[in-house]
DNA sequence: ACGGGCGGGACTGCCCGTTGGT
DNA sequence: ACCAACGGGCAGTCCCGCCCGT
């Protein structure tokens, strides 16, 4: 669920240093951490587009080349996350004899479960960025159309289904606009209410709603 | 269904000219075609990013300064349409006592299929360049989204359900998604196939992929 | 002689504009002249690289995205002359049935010698920041270069000698040689002495020197 | 003639190490053998300015930062040549009687026939990004006057002319330019045809002209 | 309505000094 | 000791905004 910066980029070390950071990566991400940390901030102050990216380097200490060292465009600052690879883990975490339709709901509920504990404040920092600025949300439906090639991908490598399987695709896509629209509606009301209730009823809705399609037959 | 520019600066004259475009309005739309036919065609030849506005002003004989005045943004050109209000026709013309689904999904489908028959092969040219440029790409997803509420809303005021219905616009989506994954397969056979099999397809996809995500009640 | 920035971006516009400034001209010039004399003066005191084009900018009283658009790069700026088509006039000036030899001659000479009364000031300005910065130095070779060849071009043209004429343009590069060697030995100087003399003083020392050439036949 | 890179920062050892490379420098010459083929082979592909350092470390499988430890500009990958010292052994060998016209003409030549005979397809290789990268341009221009300095020293120290003397240092320059002439003659055809009959055609052509320039008196 | 002048901000590429890991 | 990664600085390009004259 949760939006990644197009991978930094050094990019894929191999798996062996993805595991153990290494004091060279430990150090890349906290001063990524710094970064993002000064950018939300002053975005929350004066707006995404009136802070330049001048300032936030000057907030955070660097130079301006150096920040595009660290994120590639003034968005990734935003999508970024310093724990991304939640989804392939859950997914891990599933019985391979699990129906997808079942693993799916599972994974999206549980990816959006795990960011509302870690860090609510920032979940609802960047909601809110993201209906403010309208580079940031096209950015976001970006990543979350990606995300999906890579679940089904994935879908694909753990059990075997042929990657493009329309059925895993369009069913992926709809859990993720469902978790997009309690994201919207528990934004709505700053952050109080429960995320996850908002998004079981989503899926409800959106079972029911595309069930009716079925009339036509 | 089509990408719409995001209404350029001159804007909704009242609906009088709307209806009877009147000189100045058709020589204005004249003047956008030449401009995108231009556009396209050195997009296709050099992509997306390595044309320049500057390019396109000069093959089109405008200066620079006027390209902004018919299209916003570099991303415009290529979305804009010249005849664009297909939904609310489409919408307006379903029995108000249709089942919301069933008008969705009609509604969906004619769309698609205006926009096949009228301009198969620019359909085909953008959709091809929305898979080369990320920006086309998001400017897309961009699109989408607001339609879908702009959908909500048009259901709201002809039938009297409230805008923010959750069923309503998580199936709005789900069968534009349907009809974005087509346009996809469409594209991978260059065109040869028959885009709307390839939708109804892909709804009989969705609806037994959201189907299957009863199962745990 | 007088080394020519890269053609301003306007370019060529057609030759009644061109004798005929125009008050739209007339600002560019008056602009640019601005703009290199902050230039020559920064250079000057605090050399070539260690000056920004911020710092001229600022100077000049413009943006720095402004200094782009009247020259190209910052090299140009140095290089540009606002009288710069000499060569083109002198040539025209002379009889056609003038020996070839002669009136190449003639030109550079005249040519030099124009420079040199205008404003020997700034030529000699120039000639020193030539020897002080390797990518100034690269830019008035090939700008040599280059104008060997137009020299050739309207020979051909006004004369119908072939353009590509190796003879031609072995000596007219060897001309524009001996004219840099005298404005070197000019410059040590600090350009008290004549300019001209020693120029006919190099260019007797070149028939010299290739005329020794022809002993091994 | 061989254009050769400013001198690589470790620079001149002693001259023992000169004559003798050591396996020190063996190593270091071999990786700058396989880093400019890596170049020139991405040049010829995607051309000069289009390739990036970056990609040039990745092909040759060094750090960007290593490649400017061989090289201390882009530039200088095409530039550098692993046999450089040529002129130098040329003349030394010549008799220290001969006329210099004479000996001038022969180094040129001499220089010239041992690059073609060497790697004429390197030569032809770099002769073509001369044409179509302008930056490289510069830099050859710049290295042929330096050249022409150290030319002009060297007949100083042998045989005892003033190091600045004018005559030859003119003569040298027209010679080189002579040289330059019949590269690009012999470039225009492909290679297939005899550089040195281009160089000889262009000397007696330069004599000529030259010769003609005496007439005015 | 059109064009031009100008500014500004994102972003890239080259290049270099420094530092820390091996 | 070496060399990769890090960080900084500057030139340069492009999109796009505003204001003015015509």
């Amino acid at each position: 669920m949760s939006p990644t910066a197009s991978e930094p980029p050094p990019g894929t070390e191999d798996d062996a240093a993805a595991r153990a950071p290494g004091p060279r990566e430990r150090r890349r991400v906290r001063t990524m951490r710094d970064i993002q940390a000064q950018a939300l901030r002053l975005f929350a102050e004066s707006g995404y587009e009136q802070t330049t990216i001048e300032q936030i380097a000057e907030a955070a200490d660097i130079s301006p080349r150096t920040f595009f060292r660290y994120f590639p465009t003034k968005e990734d600052v935003v999508m970024w996350d310093e724990y991304d690879d939640l989804v392939p883990e859950i997914i891990r975490g599933r019985p391979v004899d699990e129906p997808p339709g079942e693993t799916m709901r599972v994974i999206t509920r549980d990816a959006l479960a795990t960011l509302y504990k870690r860090d609510p404040d920032r979940l609802l920092a960047r909601q809110r960025l993201l209906f403010t600025a309208a580079p940031l949300r096209a950015r976001y439906l970006e990543f979350i159309h990606s995300g999906v090639g890579l679940l089904a991908e994935m879908f694909a490598t753990t059990r075997g289904l042929p990657p493009d399987d329309q059925k895993l695709r369009l069913t992926a896509v709809a859990l993720i606009d469902a978790a997009g629209l309690a994201l919207e509606r528990w934004q709505d009301t700053g952050g109080k209410d429960d995320l996850l209730v908002f998004f079981d009823q989503a899926v409800e809705a959106l079972i029911d709603g595309v069930g009716e399609l079925r009339s036509r037959a």
